[in-house]
DNA sequence: GTCTATAGTTAGATAGAC
DNA sequence: GTCTATCTAACTATAGAC
């Protein structure tokens, strides 16, 4: 699980404990392998960002989320860093039905936000930019793993770093999501009637 | 510069204009050429941090390195990626000495953070994660510049889109940082005399 | 279905002429 | 100092027996 040519098939065959042979007897070759992972793990980034509901409270919705996406990356740190890796080599391996996959859940996302933004919910913010944020933020966790190690030392406390991780990262995007008492741009532009009522 | 494994001698040799025994005249291997570029980007990335100024204004030191290693990020997107790549693959070829010169300077931009929550100067943060987010969320644009491409469309302006991350995170860190009006933790364990007297 | 043995390819490094 | 030609190791993939 370190990258395409990270990993080579002898190991992936030992770590299995099917031969070599028997594996690309399973699959077509090394990419069908990688592919499959990497379906998998774009589809574990992107459920949980599904399971942000337009209905829901804004702030707890987005926070929730910064939570889960989290702890995605402390309990799969490996294929974080798999998923990272492809993409710092430019993509070039990602099926397109996957990219397009990923670009429709960004594109859900955004509107949902920019609609609790519309109706004064939460502060205004670049949606894709707010998104950006989150995923850099929470994975670095796991995809810099080795430079946090290198800082903090190796007597630190990986559960105690997550934590604490947690803690900063709920302030941060609490302090950026919380609107203004004073907000110029969701009145009355905001159609949402509890929100022009707040200014009655 | 796609990672140690990610170039051959064969692409540097053609990049560079020599041959590849001519390279190896120089270097004594791929290895060599590797640590120095690693060593090139980290003096980059730690020269930024360096700048922050103990006697600053801490909200303006803190922005202003935001901003310069978003710029880093634009300008050498492809040392960034080569960087991230190391981390990613567990720091193992990264010398010793450049971890260590890592950790100190960390060390000394922590204790500048620290020495301004304890005057309160800035709100109270934890100063290592505040350190991490500010990486990461800068760098995303390089390292992950491949799937924003994938997320915004082949239609979209690079450089617009730096210029709107500056001015997310520019919001972003700001708001995290702004002490709040009534900051019990500051006061009255802040010995600072400017700090002491805004509360008589 | 699963294995051993091996073919075919690629890439880092070196020998040796100029 | 710089090059062509070559060695050697590592790795993906396949042939063919069981």
């Amino acid at each position: 699980m370190h990258g395409f040519r990270g990993s080579t098939l002898d190991q992936i065959a030992e770590k299995s404990g099917l031969s070599k042979p028997n594996i690309l007897y399973y699959y077509q070759g090394k990419e069908e392998i990688y592919q499959h992972l990497l379906a998998e793990i774009l589809e574990l980034w992107l459920t949980s960002l599904e399971e942000i509901d337009p209905d829901g409270e804004p702030i707890e919705e987005i926070l929730t989320y910064v939570k889960t996406k989290l702890e995605l990356s402390r309990i799969y740190a490996r294929q974080s860093r798999l998923f990272a890796n492809e993409i710092l080599q430019g993509a070039k391996r990602m099926p397109p039905e996957a990219k397009d996959y990923l670009r429709r859940q960004v594109q859900r996302a955004v509107a949902v936000i920019e609609g609790w933004i519309s109706q004064g919910k939460i502060a205004e913010v670049a949606a894709h930019h707010l998104l950006f944020s989150v995923w850099s933020s929470t994975q670095h966790y796991a995809d810099f793993e080795s430079q946090i190690e290198i800082i903090l030392g190796p007597s630190h406390n990986r559960t105690q770093t997550f934590d604490d991780a947690q803690g900063y990262l709920m302030t941060l995007y609490r302090k950026l999501l919380t609107p203004s008492e004073h907000q110029s741009g969701s009145w009355p532009a905001a159609a949402d009637k509890k929100t022009a009522a707040r200014h009655l």
